[in-house]
Parts: C-alpha cells; structure tokens; sequence
DNA sequence: ACGTTGACGGATT
DNA sequence: TAATCCGCCAACG
C-alpha cells in the first residue's frame, strides 16, 4: 500500500455525518506530520467515490477555496453535519478514529 | 537531483 | 479572535 491508498482508505471510514481533520487523517493513516499531502491526496480522490467533503482544516474550518469549498459545505449539510458559524461543530460531529496499533 | 507548491498545523504575537 | 511565522513533506516540473 502506497501513500495514496493509506489515505483513501482513512477517509472512507469517516462515517456519514462525521467529519475530520487532515492532521487527524494523517495520523490515522500511519503518516504523522503529512496534513498537506492528505489535502493532495484528496484532490484526485473525487472520482474515486471517496468522501473528500468529510476532510476539514483543523478546528473544523473548510479550507477549500471558492465554489468548492461552497459545495463542500452543502454536500456535508445534506449529510446532517451542523455548522457554527463558518465551522462545524466539531465536539458534535468531530469523527474518533481508532487507536492506531502500536509496531509488535 | 533540486527548487517550488500547497484543501496543513500549532505556536506565537 | 485573528494575523504571522515557520516546520513539515509528497508531488511536480
């Protein structure tokens, strides 16, 4: 498994209505300290079915530009995710994932 | 091999 | 709360 897979497969397990950080998702897909390169992952995930929408800056914040970060934000309403304000109510909706195993 | 880019993050001011 | 600064690192040309 490459890079791009590790973070494909993270982000499809964001649960619908749920959302989570790049930092988070890198984390999560065993590559600490690669928030960027989740968001360069993502880009060409749009076609793959994975739900890139469920992906936010840290504090729970869109970080997408323009009339994607527009659509983002109705594609992750239509999903049940609330706002407060210009960010999502993280304490909500902010989605756990499981803890990592340690190497044995 | 190498400099630039960027949907980042957190620490600081 | 917001603006800046700076470390981070895979992808690209």
């Amino acid at each position: 498994m490459g890079y791009f897979e590790d973070v494909q497969h993270v982000v499809r397990s964001i649960p619908r209505g749920k959302v989570s950080t790049y930092g988070d998702v890198a984390r999560a897909a065993g590559h600490p300290g690669t928030a960027r390169q989740v968001a360069w992952a993502l880009r060409d995930s749009r076609l793959l079915g994975v739900p890139w929408q469920r992906v936010l800056g840290s504090g729970g914040n869109i970080l997408l530009p323009g009339h994607a970060g527009l659509e983002q934000r109705t594609l992750l309403e239509l999903e049940g995710v609330r706002f407060a304000g210009a960010r999502v109510d993280m304490k909500r909706c902010g989605h756990r994932f499981p803890a990592r195993r340690r190497k044995r």
